[in-house]
This record gives C-alpha cells, sequence and structure tokens, in this order.
RNA sequence: GGGCGAGUGGCGGAAUUGGUAUACGCGUUCGACUUAAAAUCGAAUGUCCAAAAGACGUGCGGGUUCAAGUCCCGCCUCGCCCACCA
C-alpha cells in the first residue's frame, strides 16, 4: 500500500498542469458558461506572500474551481500590482533598479504561488509596470481628460514628508501615512485629480444593491458622505460681502447667533476689523503650525472673533463672526452658522466665549437639544415640525435669493500625481502656447525612462523633473518646445482596470475589446482583505465612466465581492516583520505537509469574514485528515469484492450524497471552514462503516470515495488528482467533474426524537420517519425514562414538532 | 462621540435560523502497536459530585415562549471603521 508523500505528488501534479495547459482558458468558446473569479490584484513586495496572501488567493482558486468542475468556462486570472511606493522603497533599500527589484521579486511570488496550487491561467499573467499595460492606463488618462474628469488644481494636500510625495484622502489613516505610517501634513500645490464626486451619488445609489460583504458597502457609504441640507448666504453688515455657508438644519436658521468661519477662509482677512487684526493674525498662525492630528486630538474649543458681523437672513439680526479650527476648510463652504441651542459643538463654543443662545426647537427642558421639534422663536414657521420648516425655509430664503437646497459630500476628488520615479508618466505636456497638453494616443506609452538615481531628492517634484532629454519635448499641438508632466500615476490609477485587461491581455489596438469584456464581465466574484474605500470606489467609478462611453456591458465590476478576515499570528497580534511574529508558507509546505494540508487549514480556521489566530498544529490537523482520506482510498483500492446488505448500502449512500449536497451548498454561501468539517464528517463515517461492512469494490463504495474526491478537489487539488488517476481516470480530475446528489438518498426511515419534559430533555425515541403526532407522543409517554416525571402529574399539554422534538408539559 | 460587528469548553470554532448546545479540528489523559520514540489506530474529555442519580451551563440582569446561544428590553466587555463633516 502506498504511502501518502505530498510533496513528489504536488510537484508531479503541478508540472502535468502546465504542461497540458489544465487551466488555460480559451476565449473564444461560449459553448460553455463563463465564470470569472479573482482575488485582489497582488502588489510586488521583497517579503514574497504570507499567509494571509495565500487564503485570500484560496478563496477564488476555491469558487473558480468548482465552477470549473461544475461545467463552467471558469477563468482564474493572475497579475501583478507593479507599480508605487512598496517597490520603489524596496528597491532603495537592496540597492537596485525598481525594474529589476521589481522583477527579481515577481519572480519569487510566482514560484511560491505555483508552489501552493491555484489554477491561474498563467499563459495571460499581466504586470500593471509593462509598457504595454500602461500605455492604456495612460489612453484612460486621456479619456477621463478629454470628458473633462481629470484636472488641475492647486490647493492644501495630504503630504508625506518620509515618502516625499502627496498622498490621496483614502491613503490617509487616521492622519497617517498608509505605507509608512508617519504624520502627514498639507502641502500646497498644484495637482491632478480625477473627478470621482461626479460620480459620487449614483456610486452611493447603487451601493445597497451590491451583493457585498456588508461592512464594505457600509465604508463606502459612509466615505461618500452624503448630506441633504441648504446653502444659506450671510450678508458681512456694513458692506457687499458674503458668507456662504452649508447647512443640514435650515430647520434651525433663526437660533443662528453667531458664525464660525475656518482660520484658511478667504474671506477672514477682508472683513477682520483693524481694531481685531493683530488677535486674528496670531490664532491664524497658531492654527497654522498645528499638525491636523493636534486639531483633531485637541478638541477643546478655540477661536477669536474677527470683529465684523453678518446679518442673520431670516431675522435681519446681527451676529458676531468668529474664527475657529473646528471649522474645516475642506468641507462644505468653509463657513457654518452657529446654533448653540441645538449643535454640541456650537453650544460648548458659545458657553465658552458667552455668546447667546437662542432657542428655536422645543426640546423641552433641555438646555441643548439636538434632535428634531416643532419649532419656536422662528416667525412665521413657528409651530412647523422640523422636517416640514427645512423644506418652508429653504423655498422662502430660495424666493429671497438668499439660499439654496444644496447636497454635500465628505468624498473629494481622486488626487492622482505622485512625486515618485515608480509609476506610470501622466501623460501630459506643458506648452507655453497651449498650456496641458493631453499626449496623443498614437504617441502613447510615455515611456517611464531609465534612470541611476531614482531616490527622491525633496522638494515638490520627481526625480524625472532631472532627466532633461525625456522632460523637453516638442507640443503636439503646436510643435514648439515644451515640457513633460514629471508626476506619476497613483498605484491606484493602474489597479483600477486591470480586471478588464485580464479578459483581453494581449490587445494591441486597444485596451480591450469591447464585445470580449461584454461576454466576460462583471467578475463574478472578487475577494481581498484590504482596500475596502480607494481601490472598489476607484474602480466602480472608472467601470461606470467606461459604461458610458459604450465601452463595458455593467456599470458595476463586481457582481460579488467577499471581504475577508486576517489571520492573526499565534500571539493574537497582527502578523508584521517587525514583530517576527510571521509564519511563512513555504516553510511549512518544505516541513513535509505540502500543500494541501495548508490549503485544507486555511479554510477550516474560522468563517471567512472572521479574524482568526493561527495555530501551528492546525496544519498537522489537516494533513491527518488528507492522510486517513488516502489511506481511505487504498483499502478501496486494494480491497477484495464486498458484499453490503441493504443497510449498509443506505448508510454509505446517505454519508455521500448528504455531503456532497453540504459541501456544494456550503462553497456556494462561501461557508469554506464548515465545507471541510463535513467532509472530515464523512470520512471519520466510511471507517466506521470499515468495521461493520468492509471497504472493497463495490457501486456504493465507488460513489463514495470518488464523489469525496470531487468535492475535496478544490480544497486538496493535488493529492485528489493522484488519487483520481490511482483510481483509473485518464481525465484529470478538475474540469467538468462535479457530483450529483439524489434527495432520495437523504430520508431515512427511522429517526431519533428527543423528549423533553417541561423543556428538559429526558430520553430519545428511535420512531419511524412518518409515525403520527398521536403515536409518537404515547410511545414518549410510556418510555421507561419519561413514566416516572409523570407520575401523580397533570399532563397539561403535549407538542410534537415533526422529525424535530417532543415536548410534555406537566405541572 | 457616531456607525458596524462580536462575546459559546483549555484553544479555533459548529448549531438545520426558535427545537438534543459544544459538530469538526487542536490540545490533554488513558490504552494498543514499538526495545524505545515518532507516526498510526482505539477510548475519554463543559462544570459541580468518589461515582451514579441529579443539578448547573452560550458576557451580565430581566422578559416573551411548551421550548431561547438564537427573539425583545436594559447593561458590561472586546474588535474594526469613521471621527469637531456643520
Amino acid at each position: 500500500m502506498q504511502r501518502y508523500e505530498p510533496l513528489p505528488i504536488e510537484k508531479k501534479w503541478q508540472e502535468k498542469w502546465d504542461k497540458d495547459g489544465t487551466y488555460v482558458v480559451d476565449f473564444s468558446d461560449h459553448s460553455k458558461p463563463k465564470y470569472y473569479g479573482m482575488s485582489m490584484l497582488p502588489g510586488i513586495t521583497g517579503a514574497g506572500i504570507h499567509i494571509g496572501h495565500g487564503r485570500t488567493f484560496q478563496f477564488s482558486d476555491i469558487k473558480v474551481r468548482t465552477k470549473r468542475q461544475q461545467g463552467f468556462n471558469a477563468y482564474n486570472p493572475i497579475g501583478w500590482d507593479s507599480f508605487g511606493l512598496p517597490v520603489e522603497n524596496y528597491a532603495i533599500k537592496v540597492g537596485k533598479t525598481p525594474r529589476i527589484a521589481h522583477d527579481e521579486a515577481r519572480e519569487n511570488f510566482k514560484t511560491q504561488l505555483k508552489r501552493l496550487g491555484y489554477s491561474y491561467d498563467w499563459t495571460k499573467e499581466i504586470s500593471t509596470a509593462d509598457p504595454q499595460y500602461y500605455k492604456w492606463t495612460q489612453w484612460i488618462f486621456n479619456q477621463l481628460f478629454e470628458h473633462g474628469l481629470a484636472y488641475q488644481k492647486e490647493s492644501a494636500q495630504w503630504w508625506c514628508e518620509t515618502d516625499q510625495t502627496v498622498l490621496a484622502n483614502e491613503q490617509v489613516e487616521g492622519g497617517k501615512c498608509w505605507r509608512c505610517g508617519n504624520q502627514v501634513t498639507k502641502k500646497n500645490l498644484k495637482q491632478w485629480f480625477f473627478k470621482i464626486t461626479e460620480y459620487a451619488d449614483e456610486i452611493l445609489e447603487a451601493t445597497d444593491d451590491l451583493n457585498w460583504t456588508e461592512m464594505v458597502k457600509t465604508m463606502q457609504k459612509n466615505w461618500i458622505g452624503k448630506s441633504q441640507g441648504a446653502e444659506v448666504d450671510f450678508q458681512v453688515d456694513g458692506s457687499k460681502d458674503i458668507i456662504k455657508i452649508f447647512t443640514t438644519r435650515p430647520d434651525t436658521l433663526f437660533g443662528a447667533t453667531f458664525m464660525v468661519l475656518a482660520p484658511e477662509h478667504q474671506l477672514v482677512s477682508k472683513i477682520t476689523t483693524t481694531e481685531s487684526k493683530s488677535v486674528v493674525e496670531q490664532y491664524i498662525k497658531q492654527a497654522a503650525s498645528k499638525s491636523e492630528i493636534e486639531r483633531q486630538e485637541n478638541k477643546e474649543k478655540t477661536g477669536v472673533p474677527t470683529g465684523a458681523y453678518a446679518i442673520n437672513p431670516v431675522n435681519g439680526e446681527k451676529i458676531p463672526v468668529w474664527i475657529a479650527d473646528y471649522v474645516m476648510m475642506g468641507y462644505g463652504t468653509g463657513a457654518i452658522m452657529a446654533v448653540p441651542a441645538h449643535d454640541e459643538r456650537d453650544n460648548e463654543f458659545a458657553k465658552k466665549f458667552d455668546i447667546a443662545i437662542t432657542r428655536v426647537i422645543d426640546g423641552g427642558q433641555d438646555e441643548l437639544h439636538t434632535g428634531e421639534g416643532a419649532l419656536i422663536n422662528s416667525g412665521q414657521f413657528d409651530g412647523m415640525s422640523s422636517e416640514q420648516a427645512r423644506e418652508e425655509i429653504v423655498a422662502w430664503l430660495q424666493q429671497q435669493k438668499l439660499g439654496n437646497e444644496k447636497v454635500q459630500y465628505k468624498m473629494r476628488d481622486w488626487l492622482i500625481s505622485r512625486q515618485r520615479y515608480w509609476g506610470a508618466p501622466i501623460p501630459i505636456v506643458y506648452c507655453d502656447k497651449d498650456g496641458a497638453v493631453a499626449v496623443p494616443d498614437d504617441q502613447l506609452p510615455v515611456e517611464l525612462p531609465e534612470v541611476d538615481d531614482f531616490k527622491p531628492k525633496g522638494g515638490a517634484t520627481s526625480v524625472l523633473a532631472d532627466v532633461e532629454d525625456w522632460v523637453n519635448t516638442t507640443c503636439p499641438k503646436c510643435g514648439g518646445p515644451a515640457k513633460r508632466e514629471t508626476d506619476t500615476m497613483d498605484g491606484y490609477a493602474c489597479s483600477s482596470w486591470y480586471f478588464l485587461r485580464y479578459a483581453d491581455p494581449f490587445n494591441e489596438q486597444e485596451a480591450w475589446s469591447p464585445d470580449q469584456i461584454k461576454h466576460w464581465t462583471p467578475v463574478d466574484f472578487y475577494n481581498g482583505a484590504d482596500h475596502a474605500v480607494a481601490h472598489l470606489l476607484y474602480a466602480r467609478f472608472w467601470m461606470r465612466f467606461f459604461h458610458k462611453l459604450g465601452l463595458v456591458g455593467d456599470s458595476e465590476p463586481f457582481k460579488r465581492m467577499m471581504y475577508n478576515a486576517y489571520i492573526m499570528a499565534p500571539d493574537g497580534r497582527k502578523m508584521s516583520k517587525s514583530l517576527g511574529n510571521v509564519i511563512d508558507p513555504m516553510e511549512i509546505m518544505d516541513s513535509g505537509y505540502g500543500a494541501d494540508s495548508l490549503r485544507v487549514y486555511e479554510m477550516f480556521i474560522a468563517p471567512y469574514d472572521m479574524d482568526a489566530p493561527w495555530d501551528t498544529r492546525g496544519v498537522p490537523g489537516t494533513y491527518r485528515f488528507l492522510n486517513r482520506t488516502w489511506n481511505l482510498v487504498q483499502e478501496y483500492l486494494n480491497g477484495d469484492e464486498v458484499n453490503l446488505d441493504e443497510n449498509q448500502t443506505a448508510e454509505i449512500l446517505k454519508i455521500a450524497h448528504k455531503t456532497t449536497k453540504k459541501v456544494t451548498d456550503d462553497i456556494e454561501n462561501d461557508k469554506f471552514n464548515t465545507a471541510v468539517s463535513a467532509m472530515m464528517e464523512a470520512v471519520n463515517g466510511y471507517f466506521k462503516l470499515k468495521e461493520s461492512a468492509g471497504i472493497g469494490k463495490n457501486d456504493s463504495w465507488k460513489f463514495a470515495v470518488e464523489s469525496l474526491l470531487q468535492i475535496l478537489a478544490p480544497f486538496a487539488p493535488h493529492i485528489t488528482e493522484e488519487l483520481w488517476s490511482q483510481l483509473g481516470h485518464n481525465e484529470t480530475i478538475h474540469i467538468d467533474n462535479w457530483p450529483q446528489w439524489d434527495e432520495k438518498y437523504l430520508v431515512s426511515d427511522t429517526i431519533t426524537v428527543p423528549v423533553q419534559v417541561n423543556g428538559k430533555v429526558r430520553a430519545t425515541l428511535n420512531v419511524s420517519a412518518d409515525i403520527s403526532e398521536q403515536a409518537v407522543i404515547d410511545q414518549a409517554k410510556a418510555h421507561e425514562k419519561i413514566a416516572p416525571y409523570l407520575g401523580g402529574k397533570e399532563l397539561r399539554k403535549a407538542i410534537y414538532v415533526a422529525g424535530r422534538i417532543v415536548n410534555l408539559v406537566v405541572s
């Protein structure tokens, strides 16, 4: 009898699959339904893959493998997120150029992924740093530019001093750089943006209908942060200047007893009175020197009066205008009307600086009432509900041309300029005559030049600014001298459309063929453990844009998005190099367990959406299971013919059909952990039956063994392929090969019914499945363990839930 | 402060969505095999009690119900995301 030795088996089959092109997809084959599933594009790093990667990739591998076995033309693509800071920083660290460092790291990644046995179509591999790829990223930039969705603007942006580049809002986490974790500051720079805000409402509207992990949908909705409200004009007293404010509570307008401008607000210097000038200037200086973090952490209200007054448009009252850093320049208009009776922050501020508080919503005895209610002290609007008053007051403002309805979003446009070398150049040239001009499509790609020294030099440009023969070019419009844009694109730009390129990776004429894309998209299954906001929002934005251009068939890229959790280190903390608690999947495989045991444990450890600590004993556990499976099949292969009686046959087939159904359903519902336990139970069950029935040649055993291998194949592709071939099959187990279950084997003639007395289980009954309620209750009452509980007591109620339970209520 | 989610054995986690709580795996203990160890196989394993019988038991306190891990009300703890967003 052969022993289970994973390493040689895995090597053998991986080579065979490669040679046979087992997982190569024929795009033109429309005879089968398509299934398109993938995990988020892996970013190249020097470290290679870790346990968490492996688990993430495996979810999509199992989904796609299952569909492939179920008769779909199933495609599991692979590629690399090659541009960006991680690679460039890694290159600096190892003292190589980003290109060389990247290529080496990529080879390493590839070798590692191959060893885990994912069913990728390696013939279609792509990389975002390949000129034939970023040519089309630049082409997309041109499309956006042409449609007014790419523009330049000078404003204060997040700046990371460590990484020497600006960052998008989505890349700043709690005031810190998402890459290096250092605090970011604001820097005033002219930058390129993509106008994602134009799609904010559309994206928001469509979010609820997505079959995505709920948490991601909520995070995206919060990020977009839509608020319905009004914009209101306040005139500065004794001047023509208007202070525009945004409020979600126009119903409280009569309660506005002061106004607050952000210190950076453009009107501040203009309206400040001579007497207040010095104190205002001092405050502005102080606010500017505070980091964003400090401003957020110190919630104690500060501020100074400008000395100016504004007129409340609804009641003509003169109210003071202050500046304070609790008002942010980046949201709304950078100015607010303050209603201290009905807003917590305004209340705190008014109390501290002794400003009048006027109640305009009936909030009972509450001194501060932030909820809704009937209006008071509001002239003609008295008595209205907040809801009604909002409409009426805005209507009145509109009539007086003093305000308007307004929808406000927290989301900002997507900042894509990066002052770093290793990225796709922004395909723009500057000419004195024509300004910013797009490089024509037929001149793409604008190739990233090779440079000797790519390390950022500080300042506000990338090192590309020093590559003179690259920077200096001619203007495509006028032919005169021009200079290239020296910023590169955010790596997220490269990874916002790769799932389209995957389905047409070699197209030299266009980014993709619309016909081919319409067949393959949307992506049926997508998963990852990161980028809940940034990447997934950008991809949705672009997909909608492409859809409007008629280049794709859908406006949403991912039909199902599964956001999976992290594997923690055995100590319960996040795995990280600095903590030295990283688990290396290669080490586990090399120690003799191989890929299959690792794969099965990665699925078995916990539900996909729950963080779980790695247990170093877990892989040996699943190895035991696979080993038992191996032995089961060997016993079947080497066993003689066996004769089974009716009961034994029924029992074997019941396990086989039940497990097939359970595993099929569980994979469909992303319950991979319970699918694995069901298969373990099946193997345990078969070995129990061995004692009474024996294992050997027999039709029932054949179905039991083969169906087990078929449903286990997506989890453990190597051992199942090996055993499948040992069973005499010449074709691979992995294509068009899924067992059917039959409900008729799942029902049995007899069932076990627990009997409760007053809700406590006292006995169990074995009865026939179609027993009548009366009969089962009679049997329950007569049961020797039940009778004592009934003696001398009144039976008040007897309940039988068919097939489940009997409960006798006595008193 | 706001939003979302979660609290079940020594550990990771199951529970047909109101019907035998702790499936499956890890760990532990005992046994078989072995000169021995590893591997493998078998048995036991929620708590209290010497054991049986029994009682108790899903973060805490109440409630609904014949029946609650599951539903309702009130708390506590932990995790994540957002955070002076007007």
